[in-house]
RNA sequence: GGAGGGGUGGUCGAGUGGUUAAAGGCACCAGACUGUAAAUCUGGCCGCGAGAGCGUACGUUGGUUCGAAUCCAACCCCCUCCA
């Protein structure tokens, strides 16, 4: 490290834009892009979709199935990893690339969402945040510095991320406010603690809640310190579709065009259709495996739920077009036999086809948005979502 | 032929005088799920009615009682053991 390096890395903030990743755009239409996040592991074309794998595993599927969908990238979680098996294990058994084997890009997420989801069971300070294991009980501390050496040296995450705490949805500006500060400063010790590497990225993650100006002072302090990416954080926490789509607009604005962005945890395909309009690159959700465990399967026209009476002699398959045989070979009649039955392969032959759909989807923005044609693919396919929302709702009545 | 046990809502199964339209499971009919404490959770599930409510219901028939799925009698059916 040389003295430049070693001087940003320690304050954090007069670091030069990192590029050990470059991001090509190749084409943009409106806000939305198109392009390729460049990585030694692989090309991540955006925008992407990546499947969550949380326990190194996206539930139910195959690795190989995963990669043929089309997916670049995955993700693995700090919390879940740490508890069960161990980073210090992952790390002696190789890392999570060959534990897993997934070979292509790699994401860990920070355990700042666990912030959230496991607030009953955590404890936080200024120093980072303790949680009780929901498996044992057992405590746990999770700091930004942890966090960035569970990620990028233990399990060899190829994109880490800060450490932050994904602030609740419904609370006042006044407490938005000091949780974005505080995410602000463990960003800056994760940026330290990361350091500079040859192969490895690091992203930073804009909080605020629903508030214009702290969203813009997020992003204008995340730039300062420099990140390989920026992560849109602490949305599809409650605040409805709306809602999120107003935060996208006066967010998105104020992240660098160079540098890829990623709404994090999102979302439902209307939900990535619009947030790309809005200028994302990435996003990661676990709503296609979890609902596909559920028996639920996702289409332009919004969710299918395959349980449903009504499926049980449909010999059609979910979407002929989309080149995965969960998709196109096996009828919603066998689909809704299998999730009725209690099979294992319902829930694998949905979530399959889940992030098939999900990879179909992104794919075909990258095209419209190539294409130039993006604007048309986007009140196209609004339409279609709307039609199925309304046809359920009279469904329902 | 003798002795004993049992028949409850689609199903399995609690309940042995009133708070019981009747626990619970399953099945069935729907819904939810967004950086995974989730192969999970929620609602509905006798009929009619928007609802208050009304009607019908614990093998059958009759009885006791202010009141019966619960007690009594007869009958029908099922199971176990003995001969």
């Amino acid at each position: 490290m040389n003295e430049a390096a070693f001087a940003a890395a320690t304050t954090g903030l007069e670091a030069p834009p990192m590029t050990v990743f470059p991001y090509q755009i190749h084409a943009t239409d409106g806000a939305a892009r198109t392009g390729v996040l460049k990585t030694t592991r692989g090309d991540i074309r955006t925008p992407a979709f990546m499947p969550v794998g949380t326990a190194a595993t996206v539930k139910a599927l195959y690795m190989d199935q995963v990669k043929a969908t089309g997916a670049d990238i995955i993700l693995g979680n700090t919390y879940h990893l740490m508890l069960r098996p161990g980073a210090e294990r992952v790390k002696r058994l190789g890392g999570l690339h060959k534990f897993s084997t997934w070979q292509g890009p790699m994401l860990t997420d920070s355990g700042g969402f666990q912030v959230w989801s496991l607030s009953k069971l955590r404890k936080m300070t200024e120093e980072g945040v303790t949680f009780r294991s929901h498996i044992d009980g057992s405590e746990h501390n999770l700091t930004p510095e942890r966090s960035i050496e569970i990620q990028a040296d233990l399990l060899g995450a190829d994109i880490s991320m800060q450490l932050d705490e994904c602030t609740p949805f419904g609370c006042s500006e006044k407490e938005a406010r000091t949780s974005m500060e505080l995410s602000i400063r463990w960003g800056q010790r994760s940026k330290v603690a990361f350091g500079t590497r040859d192969s490895q990225a690091l992203f930073g993650i804009v909080q605020g809640s629903v508030f214009e100006n702290l969203r813009r002072e997020s992003a204008e302090r995340l730039i300062e310190t420099g990140y390989d990416g920026y992560a849109i954080g602490g949305l599809a926490v409650g605040e409805g579709f709306e809602k999120m789509c107003d935060v996208l607009d006066f967010t998105t604005p104020h992240l660098p065009t160079a540098r890829p962005r990623y709404l994090m945890g999102v979302g439902k395909p209307i939900d990535l259709v619009e947030a790309v309009a809005r200028g994302v690159d990435m996003f990661d959700c676990v709503l296609p495996t979890r609902s596909g465990r559920h028996g639920q399967a996702w289409s332009d026209h919004g969710p299918i739920n395959i349980k449903r009476a009504e499926f049980a002699e449909d010999d059609s398959p979910l979407n002929p077009d989309i080149d995965c045989p969960a998709s196109r070979d096996y009828s919603k009649a066998y689909l809704h036999h299998l999730f009725r039955a209690g099979e294992y392969l319902s829930a694998m032959l949905l979530s399959w086809h889940n992030i098939a759909y999900f990879q179909h989807l992104t794919a075909r923005m990258r095209v419209a948005i190539a294409a130039g044609e993006f604007e048309a693919f986007r009140r196209e396919f609004r339409g279609k979502w709307e039609q199925g929302e309304a046809q359920r709702a009279k469904a329902n009545n």
